[in-house]
DNA sequence: AACCTGACTTCGG
DNA sequence: TCCGAAGCCAGGT
C-alpha cells in the first residue's frame, strides 16, 4: 500500500521542523509525535544536529516540553534566545516561553 | 550486531 | 513548583 509517508522517521522530522512558522515554537516531543513516534523526542535532537545545516532547518524554533531552551549557556542558548526574540517570542523571568501562546499547531 | 549518544519526557516525592 | 531517576529510541560507530 502506498503509505504516503514512504520516508524515514528522520526525514519526516526534517520536513516537520521546516514547516514551523516564524514566531512560533514546537517541542521535541511534539515533532516526534507528528513524525510517528511520541517517544522519540531524543531522536529529534539527533536530526537537529545532523540536518540543520544541510537542510537549513529553523532549529531555533524547537524547544523542550517545559517551554525552555534546551541548549546550555555558551553552547547556543544565547543565540537561540536572540533569534526567537527577534521573531517576537517572549520569555518570562525563568526563561520560559508561554506555550499557550507560541506553540505551533500543525 | 552490540553499544553509545543525547538541545528529551514523564513521573514520583 | 522543583529535582532526580528511569524510560526511550533511531542512527552512527
Amino acid at each position: 500500500m502506498t503509505d504516503h509517508h514512504d520516508m524515514s522517521f528522520t526525514e519526516r522530522v526534517r520536513k516537520l521542523i521546516a514547516t514551523i512558522p516564524p514566531g512560533q515554537v514546537a517541542t521535541y516531543g511534539q515533532i516526534a509525535t507528528h513524525a510517528g513516534n511520541p517517544r522519540a523526542a531524543r531522536q529529534v535532537v539527533r536530526v537537529l544536529h545532523s540536518s540543520t545545516d544541510k537542510y537549513h532547518l529553523p532549529w531555533h524554533r524547537v524547544i523542550n516540553s517545559k517551554g525552555q531552551i534546551g541548549l546550555k549557556p555558551g553552547q547556543g542558548y544565547e543565540l537561540q534566545r536572540a533569534m526567537l526574540i527577534d521573531e517576537g517570542v517572549t520569555f518570562d523571568e525563568a526563561g520560559r516561553i508561554d506555550l499557550k501562546r507560541y506553540l505551533w499547531s500543525p
